[in-house]
DNA sequence: ATGATAAAATAGAATTATTCTAAGTTAATA
DNA sequence: TATTAACTTAGAATAATTCTATTTTATCAT
């Protein structure tokens, strides 16, 4: 069963309706690596679906991630990007063109609160942002 | 030297004017550990300086991080806050209130990248996000 | 001290991301 | 095939941030 399939039973069990726009969304998060944003989604869907708007976009996105379909990645400062892959992980953003790389290490071992956070603080979860230069944007020369 | 001379220092050497507004910017930051919004510097603000505008709070923050005397920080998905500590240091936010607090830990040494994934970035540094519930949030009966 | 001037402050308009609203459409069910 | 709650849509509204044009001022050289 793959990320479409299920989803879709998902929003069967949710009692949600199955529309052409839903799928489309389903569709293009479906393997997708990218961490798009709601507006690379929008423009993505606008090719078979060139009605369709961005509340939709939104209201599915949002739909997503209340079922835990979905996850948020807050790493970007200027806008909030997408993750079809559930699974906890960290990322990697370029620092100079903002793309977004996955890393699936599970660093929770090492990451523990001091003693005098974790008496203010009850923990239950951690995401780490790494920052760095993709290999695109090292390679000199570029256009 | 505290944090407010040290930056006074700063903008001269950078050629930057000491105005009342940007010295009140300062004075609000200097040792705040909140973690402020603009907006929230802004009202500070206005206590003293009635006629502050919130062109002038931003135009300060970007001057300030610009000469590395301020960080950003991005683990609140709708707005950004701001850290007068340059230290590095990493945070936890409350899922519940959104208070932020801080975590002077340096997890660089268990912060690996992965081979594949070192392979395409050039690792800068990192910055772990902590999610958690305040003490305030588990107490029960809130008001 | 005074004047010149580049830099900064201001009000408000503009922009961008996101959410809301009201009206028309449709997937699901019977 | 009809019913209807849920969905989609266009566009308005909101909120955070940035920009613009104008006025004000800190600094520096007289
Ligand atoms: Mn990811
Ligand atoms: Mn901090
Ligand atoms: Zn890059
Ligand atoms: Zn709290």
């Amino acid at each position: 069963m793959n990320y479409t399939e299920n989803i879709i039973s998902k929003y069967r069990a949710h009692g949600f309706k199955l529309t052409p726009q839903r799928l489309a969304i389903l569709k293009c998060l479906d393997g997708n690596t990218s961490h798009p944003t709601a507006e690379d989604i929008y423009i993505e869907l606008k090719k078979t679906h060139p009605t369709v708007s961005f509340a939709t976009v939104y209201n599915t996105l949002t739909s997503l991630k209340d079922m835990g379909a979905l996850l948020e990645v807050t790493i970007d400062p200027d806008r909030k990007h997408f993750d079809p892959n559930t699974t906890p992980h960290h990322h990697i953003i370029c620092t100079k063109c903002g793309s977004i790389g996955d890393i699936f290490v599970d660093y929770s071992q090492a990451l523990t609160l001091p003693e005098d956070v974790g008496a203010e603080f009850f923990l239950t979860g951690n995401h780490v942002d790494f920052y760095g230069l993709c290999k695109r944007c090292r390679t000199k020369g570029q256009v």
